[in-house]
Parts: structure tokens; sequence; C-alpha cells
DNA sequence: TTGACAGTTGAACAATTGTTCAACTATAAT
DNA sequence: ATTATAGTTGAACAATTGTTCAACTGTCAA
């Protein structure tokens, strides 16, 4: 839908409106932070924190099927977060970037604060 | 679901589930990131950015019915991300926390380097 | 070359989440 | 007091998103 409320303060909308981020840059901040919004994709990220793993092994630390995995791996593929490479009949993953880690260390501090 | 795939490297699980965040804190955690995982909220904040704003303003600045930015304002209320003051008949909403900015920013350059 | 296993895929389904709508509260102005 | 305006609320609805299921691909071992 569209605004349902008049303006109180023209120029301070207006001063706003133009120091907003772009909507397209705001819809991949938000789809960004949208793949750290699930407990499961967290769950794997963390999991792999350490250690590269193994589809199989990754289902057993973070209890989860083979499917809900895989769905949620390609995910975070797309999204470069992870990687991966063949070993005969396995499939291993890994990080693709230690950044990440860094804002879900971020997030935990913020709340340890409040 | 429960797992269903057998252990392939036994103690690599059993390090790694060792190592794992604790569900709740992975909950609490997820649910942070899941706010900043829409793009209405992020629009928001970012108008709050620099400036209070009361309601009105902020639909018109963010382009929504005062209803939803209502119901997403009492979300970020929840979350300790904004606060508010009574003026009159206004209602003016400012940000809670500096630091959450700087959650974005972090995600921006994240994006920008990819 | 057949059988078993690891992982992937798409569609159906379930659950979650955001928006709309209509009714409501509260404040200010006449 | 009455009316108009600002904002809030809960329920209904719509949209999005995660999980399950069943069928599939590819690799290894017998």
């Amino acid at each position: 839908m569209v605004v349902d409320t008049p303006i109180v303060n023209e120029e301070k909308v207006k001063e706003t409106k133009a120091r907003m981020i772009s909507d397209t840059e705001i819809y991949s901040v938000s789809d960004f932070f949208k793949i750290f919004g699930d407990s499961t994709r967290l769950k794997i990220l963390c999991a792999l924190e350490n250690n590269p793993l193994c589809v199989g092994d990754l289902c057993n630390v973070v209890d989860i099927t083979k499917s809900a995995a895989s769905h949620q791996l390609n995910i975070l593929k797309a999204n470069k977060l992870v990687k991966f490479k063949k070993q005969g009949k396995n499939v291993i993953y890994m990080l693709d970037d230690e950044h990440v880690l860094m804002i879900i260390e971020t997030a935990r501090k913020h709340l340890g604060e409040k």
C-alpha cells in the first residue's frame, strides 16, 4: 500500500529521504541478514567454524536430515558463505569466509551487553 | 525430524558438538539477525540514524502505512533497538543503540567486498 | 554390472512472518 | 462536549520461507 498519513515536518522528511540508503542496497543487506536469521543455518556455520565436515557428519552435529542440510547448504553456497570439495563419495563443506564469524561474534557481544 | 545418515568420523563429530554454541544462544542470535532481515525494519533504523522522527514522518520517509510502521516499531522496541518519547499528539521514535548501525555497516562492507 | 551409500533436487506441505483492515485510545483544538 | 488527528492493537489474510518426502545422480565396492 501507500502512506496513509500526512507529513508533519516537510523539510526533515525531505532531508531524511535524501540520506537513505538505496532500496536495492537495503534489499541486499536485509537478504544478507536473513541468512543468519535461521537457527539451522547458524548452527551449520558454527559447526564448520573449526573444521570442514562432510554432509553426513554435519547432519549428525546439527541434528538435521540430509535433505534439510543440502537445501540450507545451497543457500549458504549461493551467498558465498561456504564452499565445498568432493572427496570420493563424500562432499566436504567448509567456510568460505572467516569474516562471517566476526559478524556472529559482534551480535553475541551485543546481546551479552543488554 | 531426526538425523537420517550415519556418522563418518565419530571423533570429529563428538569434538565439533562439544565446541558448538548452546541451542538457547543460537536461538537468541538468530532472532537478533531476523530483525535486520526485513527491509522495512532496516529502512526504519536507517531513517532514524540521523534524527528522531514521529511516526507519521517515518511513514512518509519509508513509504508505509501507520499500522505497518507501528507493528514494526513494536518489534524494534521489544528488542531495545528503538525508544520513544511522547510529544503532544505525536510519538517520537529514535535509535536506542548506536551500536546497531555498526552491525549494518559491517554487513554493507562485507557485501561490498564480494 | 549390480547393489549400496552419499548427497541433491523439486514439489508438496507446514510454519512463520509481514501487511491490511477495522476498531480502538489518547491528545489537542474548536 | 464534540470533532479531528496521531498512533496502537488484534485478527484475518497474504506472502515468504523451512522442512519433508520421494525420486534421482554419481561414486565406490563386490
